[in-house]
DNA sequence: CGGAATCCTAGAAGATACTG
DNA sequence: CAGTATCTTCTAGGATTCCG
């Protein structure tokens, strides 16, 4: 969880498992977070091996971001979390915590 | 990711996974954590309707702790993030992030 | 375009002491 | 036994500005 605790982690995650992003990609599918959050999440998981950085020396420059192998071994964890997580607000937030039934 | 964030939370949902306990064997069960985050964890949890407190006035006084149906929705994925937490310190912490392979 | 540098604040986490 | 009550430290997160 220290690792996958971040704000925007996992959101970045998911993003990844579907494939390379650049950096605007990211920014751009991440609405609220802001240029540096991005940049420190993602140092955070390229520290921890979980993303790999690409820098392209062009004009303009252009960064990638994908997952390593030890990245996508969390791809099942990542995705289940999140439909988790839609789940959770979808039904249990706006209603009663002791009220519908789990999904699963 | 906010609710499940939390220094120890997966820790606990680990313990209570396997059946109710009581405060004091959580904290045994969890070395280093203090007798304040134990409650406030505990605490945050059962605002989340994850965890129930169940309080026996007795003497001296008795609290069960046990997940709800809800928390047990979550098993599947405390399980499968303990194990690839233990699996990760084993492997990559050690050595180097861009060195073994993952698991399944 | 993809940052780095700086400043700031809320709250997460912890140490310690006390209590019904 | 299972908590409160205080106090302190730390840092994650965010706003803003500047840059190659």
């Amino acid at each position: 969880m220290e690792m996958l605790g971040g704000r925007w982690k996992l959101a970045i995650l998911k993003q990844l498992v579907a494939g390379t992003r650049r950096f605007g990609e990211l920014r751009r599918a991440l609405p609220g977070i802001t240029q540096r959050m991005l940049t420190r999440q993602l140092r955070e998981l390229e520290a921890d091996g979980l993303v790999a950085r690409t820098v392209y020396r062009e004009v303009p420059p252009r960064v990638e971001y994908a997952l390593t192998e030890v990245g996508h071994s969390l791809d099942s964890i990542t995705e289940e979390l999140d439909k988790w997580g839609r789940w959770y607000r979808e039904t249990i937030r706006p209603e009663d915590p002791s009220g519908p039934r789990p999904p699963a």
